[in-house]
RNA sequence: GGGGGGAUGUCCGAGUGGCUAAAGGAGACGGGCUGUAAACCCGUUGGCUUACGCCUACGCAGGUUCGAAUCCUGCUCCCCCCA
């Protein structure tokens, strides 16, 4: 082996939580060739999150390396449902929610991926394959084999339901390896079991197994679970800026040195007070997906709101409803979609307010004078101003 | 084929005839505090109603009862075990 190919794989192998096997990565790297890196994505919600830029910021090292990476639009697999770290079956997605999501991705995968040295793949390519096809891939891991994947064993153990095609996924996934016939295959840690197999099918059908390389999890905005667009904890990188720059805001100050590691390339800084280093790094990856000016503009107003507490004067406008005076809970309810209980709810609770001023719940009627061209707040961040129809 | 278990509000999960719009937790939302949409504290969390209150709700359809999430019958769906 080579010393170029060895400190190559030092650098490849930052924040990597295991490079399988041992040595597999240096021994591709030192036959000299651009290798083939793959990543399945299953196009099971709309959007990508900062938890999949980790894994795709780890591929775009191997691109500017001169590596290819292969990315594999999961549309089959995503009727499947990976199981990974799971402990309850999933609903199979409608094939048309699926070719939607998965067109999506591809955009949003090139905002950090170089599309010059990007191959896109569907696996319905090749998935597509008549039964005997699947005999032929179904023979190659025993039951057994599959029951060793942690989450399968969990369940197993725990006597919940298993389907067989939630079994096949981590051959298909496989599968997928040896008709991209990939040298390097990157995943979370979660996806460890799947990786490793896919070595097995590869070898059973003759083709050199991959490298693996597994990566840490990043916990979406509740600092605790992965994020996941089920769990409602993910910052999308389609996302508007001001939603990226608030959500980020928003993750607890126990998860920035993760963050900062995962995502950012520079070190967390414990000596900076929490609001700054959360800051830095909201207002960063805001830039990163949005653009510089709108990151700017988030941020700008991301201040007068929470900081300031000054209303913003830039919100959307509507007309106000015949009559007067105007019943407020009506116009909350219609306005922002809320109950009109709720909206009575948040007047009662000091969480409306008319021009700055919080309202109460005697307020329940409203002049449409005290209304006409103000600003109606509900909660800290849900504004509209109101006009008179002419 | 046989046996057993289950379906409760956004989710998880108590509840076996009235005190149950339904414990508890999570989440969400509001308020307070704050250089954060962090942390922490308090509160709210089916719909309609200024309010009294009314309506809807515990898989579906019937029934028993003064009264049912709770009992009975049928149905649908799900899970486990044995074969």
């Amino acid at each position: 082996m080579t010393a170029s190919a060895t400190s190559t794989a030092d650098f490849l192998l930052r924040n990597v939580v295991e490079a399988l096997p041992a040595g597999a990565l240096e021994a591709k790297l030192a036959e000299g060739r651009p290798l083939r890196v793959k990543l399945g994505i299953d196009p099971t919600a709309s959007d990508l999150h900062l938890g999949h830029t980790v894994v795709l910021r780890k591929l775009r090292e191997f691109q500017d390396l001169g590596h290819v990476v292969v990315l594999i639009i999961g549309d089959y697999t995503a009727r499947v449902g990976d199981p990974s770290g799971r402990s309850d079956q999933r609903p199979m997605l409608a094939a048309g929610e699926i070719d939607l999501n998965a067109r999506t991705y591809r955009d949003q995968a090139f905002r950090v991926l170089d599309p010059e040295r990007t191959e896109v793949h569907h696996n319905g390519e090749w998935l597509d394959m008549r039964v005997d096809a699947l005999f032929a891939l179904a023979r190659t891991a025993t039951v057994a084999q599959l029951l060793e994947r942690d989450d399968f064993a969990k369940r197993y153990a725990a006597r919940e339901p298993i389907s067989v095609l939630e079994l096949l996924y981590p051959l298909l996934q496989g599968y997928d390896s040896v008709a991209v016939r990939s040298d390097v295959e990157l995943g979370g840690t979660d996806q460890t079991f799947n990786l490793l197999l896919a070595r097995d099918v590869q070898h059973a059908y003759g083709v050199a197994p991959q490298a693996v390389l597994t990566l840490p999890i990043l916990p979406g905005t509740d600092g605790l679970r992965r994020m996941s667009k089920s769990a409602g904890n993910y910052i999308g990188v389609a996302e508007p800026a001001e939603e990226v720059f608030g959500k980020l805001m928003r993750v607890p100050d126990a998860a920035m040195p993760l963050y900062y590691e995962l995502l950012l390339d520079r070190p967390f800084d414990p000596e900076l007070a929490a609001v700054e280093s959360k800051r830095a790094l909201a207002r960063e990856l805001t830039a990163r997906f949005a653009g510089v000016d709108a990151a700017t503009a988030a941020e700008s107003r991301f201040n007068r709101l929470h900081v300031d507490r000054v209303t913003p004067e830039d919100v959307e406008e509507g007309p106000l409803p015949p009559g007067d005076p105007v019943h407020l809970p009506s116009l909350i309810a219609d306005s922002f979609g809320v109950s009109r209980g709720e909206a009575r709810r948040l007047l009662a609770q000091g969480g409306v307010r008319l021009a700055g001023k919080p309202l109460d719940i005697a307020d329940i009627d409203v002049p449409a004078d005290r209304l006409d061209g103000e600003i109606l707040q509900l909660g800290k961040r849900r504004f509209r101003r109101f006009h008179r129809p002419r």
